[in-house]
DNA sequence: GACAACATACCAACCGGTTGGTAGTTCCCC
DNA sequence: GGGGAACTACCAACCGGTTGGTATGTTGTC
C-alpha cells in the first residue's frame, strides 16, 4: 500500500462523472453537454464513461437519481425541521429555499428542471426520472403541509401546495437565468411566502373556515 | 403576370424558418435542434437558411423577436382587455392564461423560457433576447396592475407582480412537461389566482393598508 | 487467473457553416 | 423602352470538426 490510509478515498470514476454532470449540465444544458465535456470535467477517459454508463441517456437518468440523493441529504440536515409547529416548518422551508439563492444560477438551479425541458418529448426515460426528482422532493414536504392545513383549516391539498412551491421555484430559476440576476428569483419566492402567509393566517377568510 | 393576384402570398423562407423554429425548438430544445432539422421542418434548403441568418445563434435571437411579435399580437386581441375595472382585467388575464393550457406542452409553453435554460451561460446574446421577450410581456401587464394596486391599496409593485406571474407560468410549464400532464400547470395557475384574490381583496390585511 | 475498473484508438454519422452557382427582380442610363 | 449591371432569394454539394459509441487493450485486486 503506497498511499496513506485516509478516510477520504479517491472517488470512483462513476461518482466523478455524476458530480460533473450535475454541475456542467446545469451550466450548459443537456444536449449541449457532450460526453467528452463530461469526461474532461470529471477527469476521466471516455472508456471509463462507457464502462459505467451504457449511453449518454443512461447517464442522464443516473444523474437524476444522484441529484435526488444529494438534495435529499442536503434538505434532511437543513434547520427548518427543528420547529415544533408544522406551519413554522413550512415557512422556514421557504426561507431556507430563499437563502439558497446565492452565487451563479447554475449552482442554485435544479438539474431536473433544466434537463426535462430538453428531453420531455424526445426521451421519456429521462423525463420520468426528472419528474421523480421533483415529485420526491415535493412529497418530502407533504407531511408538514398536511399538518398545517389541518390545523389552520385550509382547503388546499398538501400535494397541490407542495407541487406549486416547486413550480414557483422552477420559474424563479428561469427568470434568474434570463435576467442574469438572482434578486428576481428571490422576489418570486417572497411572493410565494406571502401567498402562504395569507393562506394560513386565515384572517377570517370570508367567514368560511370550512 | 402569370399568377392570380391573391392576398395570401407564399411566405418567404425566412418566415417559414422562424415559424418552424418556434415549433421545433419548443419540442426538442435549442441545442438538440439542428439547422438541418429546421430546414426540413420549414421545407427550405440550408442555403436559404444561411442566406437569411448568419448563424444558428442569429436565428435563435431572431426567433425570440418573432416570438415576442406573435405573442404580442395574440394577447392584444385577447378578450381580457374589455373589462372596465383594472383588477377585473388582471384576473381575466390569469383566466385567459389558464385557458391557453391546452394540447401538448410544446404548443402552450414558452420559446424564451425553453431556450434561455440552455443558453444563459454560454450565449449572452440569446439570453438577453429571451429576457426581452419575457420582460416585454410582463410590462404589458403593468398598467392594469398599477391601477389595481392603487385602487386596492396593495403594497407590491406592478413590476414585481408582473414578473412573478411569468415565473409561475414558466414553472408551471416545466412541471407539465415533466409530468406529461397539463393539469399540474393549471393547478399552479389556480394557486397564483388565489394569491391575487387574497392580495387584492384586502380582507383587513393586518389593519395596515399602507 | 478472473473480473472489475479503467485507458487508448478508432469509427461512421452528424454538426454548423461555406462554396459556387442559378433564377428572378430592380434600377438606371441611354 | 431596351439592355445590362447589381441585387435578392434561394439551391445542391461539399467541408473539416465533433458527436455518441465501440473494439481492444492494460492494470490493479481479490
Amino acid at each position: 500500500m503506497s498511499d496513506v490510509q485516509v478516510l477520504a478515498k479517491r472517488p470512483s470514476a462513476r461518482e466523478l462523472i455524476l458530480d460533473a454532470a450535475l454541475r456542467i449540465v446545469r451550466e450548459q444544458g443537456y444536449s449541449a453537454t457532450s460526453v467528452d465535456d463530461l469526461c474532461r470535467a470529471a477527469g476521466v477517459t471516455k472508456g471509463a464513461f462507457f464502462h459505467h454508463f451504457k449511453s449518454k441517456e443512461d447517464l442522464a437518468v443516473a444523474a437524476a437519481k444522484h441529484w435526488t440523493q444529494t438534495t435529499e441529504a442536503k434538505f434532511a440536515r437543513a434547520p427548518y425541521h427543528q420547529h415544533a409547529d408544522a406551519l413554522d416548518r413550512v415557512m422556514a422551508y421557504l426561507d431556507f429555499r430563499r437563502g439558497l439563492i446565492r452565487g451563479e444560477p447554475a449552482t442554485f438551479s435544479c438539474y431536473a428542471g433544466t434537463v426535462v425541458q430538453e428531453t420531455y418529448q424526445t426521451n421519456p426515460l429521462i423525463r420520468d426520472a426528472c419528474f421523480d426528482c421533483v415529485e420526491a422532493h415535493a412529497q418530502s414536504l407533504e407531511a408538514d403541509l398536511a399538518e398545517a392545513i389541518a390545523t389552520h383549516g385550509v382547503s388546499e391539498t398538501a400535494e397541490s401546495l407542495a407541487l406549486h412551491i416547486q413550480a414557483v421555484l422552477q420559474g424563479a430559476f428561469i427568470l434568474s437565468k434570463a435576467k442574469n440576476d438572482r434578486q428576481i428569483a428571490i422576489d418570486s419566492i417572497d411572493h410565494l411566502r406571502r401567498y402562504f402567509e395569507m393562506l394560513f393566517n386565515t384572517p377570517n377568510r370570508e367567514e368560511i373556515p370550512s
